[in-house]
DNA sequence: AAAAAAG
């Protein structure tokens, strides 16, 4: 085990991180530290929840020069929420240093932002916003030392990887840079490091991708069935916090809604509602004021939050990476976790794909019956009823409870206060929008060089007969064929 | 095909 106080950083440094309770480090930490104080590149490679944000945070705080003006560390992430979590974590291992963080994102005000810049050496930022500022130069780069992308595959992905090549345009060559995540499929590798000078890689040595301390399942499960079975095994497991993942931004949201009808304290979030809203889900979440929530890959990758016990994957992530990220909710810091994720019959060949990437056997579990699901939440409420007795001052009651076991069996004021410790749940049908199956993705098209454009493509793609439920054809589709022309402009 | 990210 290696100490903090052994790898030669600074006072302040070290007193920041005593007071966040830190005093050994993790491998990746171990590891990557002393590279990047040496002004090494890093690739670095780690399980989630084993604390790469400090990995990278220490050695360019320890690099900020206090007497020069201008942005020197940039932090890069790929959701809002996140760059936001990351800023407060710098903020805490800056404290002492009188090193300042600043998120900078979409959606917050724009003014406010500008300011802030000049008071801040470090910059976490998402990509758009970051852009923008370049855009109007309101951003100053010219002194930045050391720059940060966080979740570094996702941002050298298709949907990021010109914006982040803009930004790298705009920041000096002479500089470090740090590529940090859980998962680095070697594609994306190979491009990170053509934009890094002879990085070092670190990845921490452990077979599987996933930690130890989560406990994976599948449910192998239909469609139209897979609501109920959230509630059931929502009802047994009790969790203190959940999040359920759902495919698209519609899915969560009806997800969200139909559990709030059968009395769960859920709520959704997905990058269409406003940044307020998102925000207030979260920090609902975080003080459990909500128990579950429901969300899109929003909220797959990076989130600290230390409590949550349960992910389900109400629909199998597209890509096996996505799925490490997700599980990767729980089970973090050392705690323990469980993920259970849905497979319908046809996409049995992605749950093999995910266990052959994570080297882990991810086991079965049968669906429970509704009968199942009560006694679930009647043994939670036996367990809630008698830790009351343990862990409250109980005794302002007990006059009324001697008055009522005069009147009743104490066996009924049992069972009527158990009653009153669970929820009936109707189990009504539940109509939610369909998802496109995974299996019709792999299978075609994706060869780089056509991607299919202006509707030439529909004559192959009518011979795939996946689904009847997507009316594309030129006969009844009224006026809609503009929807495909602007779909497939992207490049 | 989805999601994220600027306004």
């Amino acid at each position: 085990m290696t100490k903090f106080n052994s790898l030669g950083l600074s006072d302040p440094i070290l007193k920041a991180l005593d007071h966040m309770g830190f005093e050994e480090t993790t491998p990746i930490q171990e590891q990557t530290i002393p590279l990047g104080m040496e002004g090494h590149d890093v690739i670095g490679q780690a399980q989630t929840g084993t604390g790469k944000t400090a990995a990278f945070g220490i050695p360019m705080i320890e690099k900020v020069d206090k007497q020069v003006r201008g942005v020197q560390g940039l932090v890069i992430a790929p959701t809002r929420e996140l760059a936001i979590q990351v800023a407060e974590e710098l903020n805490r291992l800056g404290k002492n240093a009188g090193v300042r963080s600043l998120p900078v994102y979409g959606g917050s005000n724009m003014e406010r932002q500008i300011r802030a810049l000049k008071n801040n050496e470090i910059v976490v930022a998402t990509p758009g916003r970051l852009l923008d500022h370049i855009r109007r130069k309101t951003i100053k780069l010219e002194q930045v030392h050391t720059s940060v992308l966080d979740e570094a595959d996702e941002m050298l992905n298709m949907g990021f990887i010109e914006d982040i090549r803009d930004i790298l345009k705009a920041l000096p060559t002479e500089r470090q840079t740090l590529l940090f995540s859980a998962t680095m499929p070697k594609e994306i590798r190979d491009i990170a490091t053509t934009l890094m000078n002879t990085p070092k890689e670190v990845k921490t040595k452990s077979k599987e991708m996933t930690v130890s301390n989560i406990d994976q399942y599948y449910v192998e499960i239909a469609e139209k069935h897979k609501f109920d079975a959230l509630t059931r095994l929502l009802d047994i497991h009790a969790p203190d916090l959940a999040i359920v993942f759902g495919r698209t931004k519609r899915r969560v949201d009806e997800v969200a809604d139909a559990l709030q009808v059968r009395g769960f304290r859920a709520e959704g979030i997905h990058g269409d509602l406003t940044q307020g809203k998102r925000m207030s889900v979260l920090k609902k979440f975080k003080e459990g004021r909500i128990e579950i929530l429901v969300a899109t890959d929003v909220a797959a990758r990076g989130l600290d939050i230390s409590d949550v016990t349960h992910v389900y994957n109400f629909d199998i992530p597209q890509d096996p990476e996505s799925y490490v990220h997700r599980i990767g909710r729980t089970g973090r810091a050392g705690r323990k976790g469980e993920s259970i994720s849905f497979v319908t019959p046809r996409e049995k060949d992605q749950l093999n794909l995910i266990e052959k990437l994570t080297k882990k056997k991810v086991d079965k579990l049968r669906v429970p019956s509704y009968k199942e699901a009560q006694k679930g939440q009647q043994d939670i409420a036996v367990t809630k009823l008698t830790e009351k007795m343990d862990a409250d001052d109980i005794n302002d009651y007990k006059q009324s409870a001697r008055d009522l076991m005069d009147q009743y069996e104490a066996q009924d004021l049992v069972a009527a206060a158990l009653k009153m410790l669970t929820v009936e749940r109707q189990e009504t049908p539940v109509r939610l929008s369909s998802v496109q199956p995974i299996s019709t993705r792999n299978a075609k098209g994706a060869k780089g060089g056509r991607s299919n454009r202006g509707g030439g493509g529909q004559g192959r793609n009518s011979q795939r007969g996946n689904s009847n439920k997507r009316p594309y054809n030129k006969g009844g589709n009224k006026g809609r064929s503009k929807n495909f022309n602007q779909n497939n402009k992207g490049k």
